[in-house]
DNA sequence: CTCCGTGCAAACGATTTGCACTATG
DNA sequence: CATAGTGCAAATCGTTTGCACGGAG
């Protein structure tokens, strides 16, 4: 089964770089949908899926209900705030962690892993301090 | 609000207790209906909520679908079985991760991390090796 | 002209919620 | 006896799927 670039395709990856944010798929669904009215969500997983099955994105497994994806398909890590979900790069020096050995010790063969940490982002934090204030 | 020790919320506690593994909710009603036939799903949800809200167990927020909980409390990661989606323990030396100066950078303050290994169980390894013979 | 991709609506799985009833403290 | 907790069913949320049609190669 060979992908063919359709115009849904095209704009969708165009969309998910463009925006240096991890995208869910309704967030992008909503930014496609201003160009394209009407294309449809499930186009907009379908296609999330397979790109991300042919390796040219990456789809996130984290916190939260919500998978997001990701241009970026190079090894890296997040940071995810708490308050808003938000989800953005971190860039730990992955030597420093042997998951390899520890996952051997339970019997476990091991096919990544991977780090994530929990935050408050910036911007809610401001917003924190001006309730904390009323 | 104060929290009353009905005969559901202790099952729920002791069958979790027991049960050495990461339990979704769906699994653990299935424990626990067989002593308890007429308990709710929506019991054993609204009593995991509440009890991890008040810290007595955990929520795992991991890879796959189902939120999964766990009896013991303190900072520990997982490992989690690509194949069968089972969760097991992990005990990693926390101090060799600098979380906190990473996060501190992007502008985050840091409420905690975790570190998920993937990889395949010793179960699901000799399922593999089976179904390669054939 | 083939068959992959689309839009739509319906189906799905996990979780949550509104309601009237029950039972703990 | 106040009110936290329950069972049930319906609602919700994110995601997936069946189907007939449309368009890329």
């Amino acid at each position: 089964m060979q992908l063919r670039m359709t115009n849904q395709r095209e704009m969708i990856l165009r969309e998910l770089k463009k925006s240096k944010r991890h995208l869910s798929a309704d967030e992008l669904y909503d930014i496609v949908k201003k160009v394209m009215p009407r294309i449809s969500l499930a186009t907009v997983y379908r296609n999330l899926e397979i790109l991300s099955e042919k390796g040219v994105i990456r789809k996130l497994e984290i916190s939260g209900r919500q998978k997001r994806f990701d241009f970026d398909v190079s090894d890296h890590d997040h940071i995810y705030c708490a308050m808003c979900h938000k989800v953005d790069n971190l860039n730990i020096e992955r030597k420093n962690v042997n998951s390899e050995q520890l996952g051997v010790e339970a019997g476990y063969s091991i096919t990544g892993y991977r780090v994530e940490v929990i935050g408050i982002c910036p911007e809610c934090q401001k917003k924190e301090k001006i309730k904390e204030k009323k």
